[in-house]
DNA sequence: TTGAAAGCGCTAACAT
DNA sequence: ATGTTAGCGCTTTCAA
């Protein structure tokens, strides 16, 4: 299990085109990155050689010579990617980053801080330009530090604390009030909550949404009815089994996001439950597919795709001036209604 | 726009903590990677240091000079990042190289063949170890001349022609034909099929298996069922209107895949049409909420986790003996009846 | 056990 | 217009 590496597939550089075109490797290097001080008829020699060698400039070379210019290269890292919502912001953020010639490393650290971390460290020292990242929590140490060290970084869907930093989020609380005061104005009178990790900032205030509408609607909050879970489908299985095994079960529920939502119109489904008639449900974050969905999902929609855009057009104008003053974009949520409540 | 990089966050190098250490880069660096020949109060002395600066090498320089070792990066090439399919071969994938410390670049191409050839060479530049890659065709030269020149790379959900390759494939012909059977077997009589883009070998495996289960049950082949789109949503969407628009419109459906049975599952939802009694569906490729769908979702069932871990373990395995014959894996299918035909 | 130095492929400053 | 060269941060002989 060694490194066997007598492997080492062969790889152009500079050097051999150099010689076979007959100039110095600082004139091909030239070529290459079109300065207009060459002759043309050199140009062509070399550009022709380049060609038959199907020469590829070597970008762990460049990265490495031009640690303090631009490397090109951008970080992601998204806590979930089983989560059609930062698929969603994923794909924003690519969208801009192709078109502004930034490759993308994409880290997916499944919730799982120690992940986090290593990923964290492992972008750093990949001379990455800059970062979009969405913390496990607001107090993220190993974020900060890099934050604090001048990395250009923009956060998604959570914000961080103490620290001046480019973020874009999206109104949680009011999203989450808007869900639940539909809910009320229906006429549902149990209303339960699922929540994500509750470490999670967006998780704390959705529940504060949740939490401002009973209130606004006269209605008791019943600590049973918050369930907190782990952002996951399967916690949304789980806690809603635990919910509807109460002895006064909840008439509606509101689930903190996507995955949630599915994992708990599979335990509806898998009683034989009606939704809305035996339990209603209302669900944070849309998908695609909703209406597709027994019954068609209400949710409350996020411009996820609209998320990433930002962060990345926020990313790199930051990139290009590092000074600038660092913005907090808030998007707004929008309640899609359908039919589970 | 320029690259205003007065930037430079600061980066500590060997060379600082060999200062601050009073020993040399190369004991530094012995410290780093453990090498025992290092006295154990300079090592202790050292790596005190490297605590206090929190130094942390730099991959970039490692993989530089090491283009012929390991460099602990993998790529992966993925057709399309929305499609909960590849999301899952690619958890596959991730848990593998994480337990076994490899890093991952993720790149997405979304079916566009420009953007897939942009980040093989990108990927190439990269020094990356080897690749796991699902090409756009089995002619895709790109990937056939990476393999060609040494590049360890193991393909996953087609394959590649013309080349001694390994890959982690599914039997799409069976899995096709059992679906297809099924309906049949059921008494539907016009099956039609939404294939994804015809170019891609699993699209024309599945309508192999989609034909020879027609002739199977002796019923005829009818060109105007058989619709081609893009493996995606959109195409699934638009390709079932057109189905359903026909003067004899089919009974039942066949979709290609996830995607396009999603967007198949909308036009028949937005035309108040119910399944099964008015159309039927059975989809390829099974989703973990298929049961949340409206109605549930009868499905061929790909184990997507299990293929990229495969695929990931076949990389690492030729990664540590470049000579070891290739395999070419293929996995079994999986019929989940549900009740949407 | 430790250090000096070469060199990975590239760019940019400087020299010609 | 072109070439020479230093150096990015690291590992690895080779010498001491």
């Amino acid at each position: 299990m060694k490194n066997s590496n007598e492997n080492v597939y062969k790889i152009v550089s500079l050097n051999e085109v150099a010689e076979k075109a007959g100039v110095s490797i600082a004139t091909v290097s030239r070529v290459m990155n079109e300065n207009p001080k060459v002759h043309p008829e050199t140009r062509l020699k070399v550009q022709k050689v380049i060609k038959e060698l199907k020469y590829q400039p070597n970008r762990v070379a460049k990265r490495l010579r031009n640690r303090n210019a631009s490397s090109n290269l951008l970080g992601v890292v998204i806590p979930d990617i089983q989560n059609p919502f930062y698929v969603e912001v994923f794909r924003g953020i690519e969208d801009v980053a192709y078109e502004n010639q930034y490759a993308l490393i994409m880290c997916n650290f499944s919730q799982d801080e120690k992940k986090e971390k290593l990923y964290l460290d492992i972008l750093q020292s990949e001379s990455i330009d800059g970062m979009i990242v969405a913390p496990t929590d607001e107090r993220d140490q190993k974020v900060i530090d890099l934050v604090k060290k001048g990395l250009p970084i923009v956060c998604v869907d959570r914000g961080l604390i103490g620290v001046d930093v480019d973020e874009v989020v999206v109104e949680n609380r009011n999203g989450a009030f808007s869900a639940v005061d539909h809910l009320a104005r229906s006429g549902y009178q149990r209303i339960a909550y699922i929540s994500g990790l509750p470490q999670i900032p967006s998780s704390r205030q959705r529940e504060q949404g949740y939490r401002e509408a009973l209130a606004a609607h006269g209605l008791p909050l019943d600590q049973d009815l918050i369930r907190y879970g782990d952002s996951r489908h399967e916690s949304g299985v789980k806690l809603c089994e635990e919910l509807l095994d109460l002895p006064k079960p909840p008439d509606a529920i509101f689930t903190g996001n996507n995955l949630i939502t599915l994992g708990a119109l599979e335990t509806i489904h898998k009683r034989g439950l009606h939704i809305p008639r035996d339990v209603a449900i209302i669900g944070f974050d849309d998908m695609y597919w909703s209406i597709s969905l027994n019954p068609p999902l209400t949710a409350v929609r996020q411009p996820a795709y609209e998320i990433g855009k930002r962060a990345a057009e926020q990313l790199i104008m930051r990139i290009n001036d590092p000074t600038r003053p660092t913005v907090s974009m808030i998007l707004k949520t929008e309640l899609m209604l359908r039919s589970s409540c």
